[in-house]
RNA sequence: GCCGGAGUGGCGAAAUUGGUAUACGCACCAGACUCAAAAUCUGGCGUUCGCAAGGACAUGUCGGUUCGAGUCCGACCUCCGGCACCA
């Protein structure tokens, strides 16, 4: 130890350490409670930025408190290394994205060694390479054969920027995920992964992971899973024996249809047509209805309602009444059966619709009144004096005009009315969902390929286990036509066919990058297993991960993919529970101030307001930028970058580093063995050093397990200026006083590891323990009796209103409080000449008198 | 429009079950050290009235419940995020 904070020199020195001892590698036949802390896997784009520092820092900090609490910790990293910018370096710099890629991957390697995060790098991954992809495509087969992957023709999402397919969640928004540009609508035949199928398990099995998942997130996937409880009724088409199956959601408004109305790609629109004048008009409209979506610069805006009468006419199976058939642009295709009960009266937006074309409004439902005195029934009927509704009443109530119905409640009706149509055989209750099958085709060369062979003789035919894994060829012709560079490779298009043998084409296209992070962290708990994606037995010694940190983008993306992921992977038997991840935490934004603005934004090199984390650790050490990132705000908040702040953490730092320095020999030079002085050798000021420390000891425990790091550090920091009031210079300190400086400098020393490891490494190494926290360092036990307070000071308010502080024993008794209060002066400048109409007494806490 | 979340000093923020509002840090001010500056150390730092002791007012706004409200309830305002005709 040096007698002046160098952070260079110590980083150095304990990161080689760790190296040479291979400090953080977890070991699986370890009798001690296993803890598994993962942190998203980043993009390997060549450098760290901020939010990876921030991440990571987060993660690191949790690894170390379980470590030194006695855990056996799993804290892995890998690398999601497949996706666009590699192939943008190739396309646009002739670069071999393999290359570009493994160059990357070695320098933020170095990045975040010179961080110091305590990663298993044995267990390290990366999704690029073939040892890796080949269990994506094992898993496409798996999928395949259970019917979970399959191919279709589907207009698919187009991002024109980046000339590729997007998924569903991918343009969330209309927008593409990277770049932000509109996506457009392309028919293109592609892969699909039947996410729909587990859409029921993904919203149900969320109660086991919602105490412990961000509301936030859970919100929006469930928003994304689009649950829907309702009623399928089939309409009868007039003069046809053709039915139009409608979903709705209030079966209870039936009687107030006035219309049926048809998204303009119904598929039956064109039987329908057949004998109608109408056809031709129809027909165009469906076309421009198409057009004017596909053109939509602003996919988000809603349009004007139009729509146009087919002259068909179907029949409400409820009432019998025969109504028009239309088809309109704001009933959608891929949502519940493509066609809708237009009921005006109850509906939004078939009121609108009604309005606009002059269709009846009928009213079905009439409100419940709560409170009669107040009941105002025109204003809540949505019906003025004159019988015309000004909109459209939306709320459940009392069925009208309604047959048998007639009086029921919404709810009762509704559940009635669906029994009815299924007892007759024209519908029944139904659940819809919004989620949509995964798209997994992207035309692109940097993924892992589709397994699928196409063969003339035996179609479609997925290529045999042995000969996985299908491997990407070194290069392609990246000029770009939109179609697979893999197209361009004969050599890899042209095989044979696994069933008979003779020649044969592979699909060029690669799997989503989404599909190699879904169960990427199974992979680390054996991540060099050659005959499976994973061995069982490790899988389920390891997982579900305990806690998982990241960004919120992921939200509805990798957070919903990786839970239909597992789901999948407990159906072939390979985990045995629901949920992958106990618990998650997102980080906010790392954000700094645009220069010559107020604003603060995200780091961005694009708004110059980037800050390398390489040159942070020049000018202020890893531990320092480290320790500022996680006091500076709660985890889930933004936290604005603040160099004055970590000047505050270096300032921290240098100082328990200076007291170390001035006690180490006195605190190495002390009675042997376990000496301890009995409890009342100590005075008043060693009292109370020890038993700020065990109350410091205590608050970090609980706030460390709930990884509010911001308030830890914040006791850290009460917990020294406690030390630095225990004014004793080291030369005149009795060994008692000695031992309580010990206590608190080595409890200090350890609970600081987590967020500043470097230097707590060499303090504590200093304070005699030889090779380290890691050798010798536990996490202390806070001992209640010393952290109980010797004396109270208790708040006295008259009227609710602080006046004086009294000082008690902690185990005074109510009465004596209040004696003591009453008898206080100051207290008693605010009673004198007041009745005392009471006086309530919290015990240990507070005293209130009312006067009056 | 609908659905979430949040509003506390100059700034980031803290505050078990309703019980001392503003911990900790940043910035700022003063002092010590220095020829001087930086660094470091010490002290101060919500607003306001007062020489002081002390008082009054303060957690987005208004109202309520309570002995007591940042915390609970009601209405509203503002900001941030999500969704986008989902029948």
């Amino acid at each position: 130890m040096d007698e002046k904070y160098f952070p260079e020199a110590i980083e150095k020195k304990w990161q080689r350490r760790w190296n040479e001892i291979r400090a953080f590698e977890a070991k699986s036949d370890d009798p001690r409670p296993k803890f598994y802390c993962l942190e998203m896997l980043p993009y390997p784009s060549g450098f760290l930025h901020m939010g990876h520092v921030r991440n990571y820092s987060l993660g690191d900090a949790l690894s170390w408190f379980k470590r030194l609490q006695g855990f056996n910790v799993l804290h892995p990293i890998g690398w999601d290394s497949f996706g666009q910018p590699a192939e943008q370096a190739a396309i646009k710099r002739g670069v071999n994205p393999r290359e570009w890629t493994e160059q990357n991957i070695a320098h933020m390697r170095g990045q975040l060694q010179r961080l110091g995060i305590s990663y298993d790098w044995s267990r390290e991954i990366a999704a690029h390479r073939p040892d890796y992809y080949k269990w994506d495509q094992w898993f496409f087969l798996r999928m395949y054969e259970r019917g979970l992957a399959y191919k279709k023709m589907s207009p698919v999402n187009w991002c024109p920027k980046e000339q590729t397919v997007l998924s569903n969640e991918q343009s969330s928004g209309g927008v593409c995920w990277r770049c932000g540009t509109a996506v457009e609508k392309r028919d293109l035949e592609q892969w699909f992964l039947r996410i729909t199928e587990y859409a029921e398990q993904l919203v149900e099995q969320m109660k086991e992971i919602e105490a412990d998942w961000p509301e936030k997130v859970l919100k929006r996937q469930r928003d994304w899973v689009g649950r829907s409880v309702g009623a399928y009724v089939d309409f009868a088409v007039k003069e046809s024996d053709r039915k139009i199956r409608i979903f709705t959601t209030r079966i209870d408004t039936i009687y107030g249809a006035t219309a049926i109305v048809l998204a303009a790609e119904h598929p039956l629109l064109g039987e329908l047509l057949q004998e109608s004048p109408m056809k031709k008009d129809v027909e165009a409209f469906a076309r421009k209805v198409a057009a004017e979506r596909a053109s939509r610069k602003d996919p988000t805006e809603e349009e004007d309602k139009k729509g146009i009468n087919t002259g068909v006419l179907a029949i409400n199976p409820f009432s019998g009444e025969s109504l028009p058939i239309w088809v309109a642009n704001y009933v959608l295709m891929d949502y519940g059966t493509g066609a809708v009960m237009s009921v005006p009266a109850h509906d939004e937006r078939d009121f609108e619709f009604a309005q606009k074309y002059s269709l009846p409004i009928r009213q079905v439902i009439a409100p419940v009144s709560h409170n009669q005195a107040a009941a105002e029934p025109q204003s809540t009927t949505g019906s003025d004096q004159s019988g015309v509704m000004p909109h459209a009443f939306t709320e459940y109530g009392v069925l009208i005009n309604s047959d048998q119905w007639g009086g029921k409640t919404s709810e009762v009706a509704m559940s009635e009315m669906a029994d009815h149509a299924e007892g007759k055989g024209f519908g029944g209750g139904a659940v819809t969902y919004r989620i949509r099958d995964w798209g997994v085709s992207r035309q692109r060369f940097w993924g892992a390929p589709v397994p699928i062979i196409y063969c003339e003789s035996c179609g479609t035919v997925p290529e045999a286990y042995e000969n996985l894994p299908v491997l990407l060829p070194d290069t392609a012709d990246f000029s770009g036509t939109g179609q697979s560079p893999l197209t361009t490779v004969p050599e890899f298009v042209n095989t044979t066919c696994p069933q008979c043998k003779g020649a044969a084409r592979r699909d060029t296209d690669t799997m989503d990058t989404f599909v190699d992070s879904s169960w990427y962290f199974f992979r680390y708990t054996d991540p060099r297993n050659e005959l499976e994606p994973f061995d069982i037995a490790q899988a389920a010694e390891w997982t579900p991960v305990d806690q998982y940190i990241g960004g919120d983008s992921h939200a509805v993306m990798h957070l919903i993919y990786t839970r239909f992921w597992t789901k999948f992977m407990r159906d072939i038997g390979l985990v045995s529970f629901n949920e992958p991840v106990k618990k998650l935490l997102t980080q906010g934004m790392v954000t700094n101030r645009v220069e010559g603005t107020e604003e603060w934004k995200a780091m961005s090199k694009s708004l110059g307001n980037g800050v390398d984390p390489d040159d942070m650790i020049a000018a202020f050490g890893a531990d320092a930028a480290r320790l500022f990132i996680l006091f500076a705000a709660p985890a889930e908040n933004e936290l604005r970058w603040s160099e004055a702040g970590v000047e505050g953490a270096i300032r921290f730092l240098r100082r328990v580093y200076t007291a170390v320095w001035q006690w180490r020999e006195r605190l190495t030079n002390m009675p042997a063995g376990s000496w301890a002085p009995a409890a009342e050798e100590f005075g008043s000021g060693a009292r109370a050093l020890r038993r700020k420390t065990h109350q410091t000891i205590a608050k970090l425990t609980s706030d460390l397990e709930h990884l509010h790091l911001n308030t830890s550090v914040a006791a850290l920091m009460e917990l020294f200026n406690a030390l630095s009031d225990f004014d004793i210079a080291p030369v005149e300190a009795s060994d008692v006083d000695a031992f309580a400086v010990r206590e608190t400098l080595e409890a200090l020393v350890v609970m600081l590891a987590p967020f500043a490891p470097h230097a707590s490494e060499e303090m504590w190494e200093s304070l005699g323990h030889e090779g380290g926290l890691l050798n010798s360092a536990k996490w202390p036990l806070a001992d209640a009796e010393l952290a109980r307070n010797e004396e109270l000071e208790i708040p006295v308010q008259v009227n609710g209103k602080l006046r004086s502080r009294v000082i008690a024993a902690p185990d005074v008794s109510v009465e004596e409080l209040r004696a003591a209060a009453l008898a206080d002066d100051k207290v008693r400048a605010f009673t004198e000449g007041h009745d005392i109409v009471k006086v309530i007494v919290v015990p240990q806490r507070l005293v209130n008198i009312v006067v009056r």
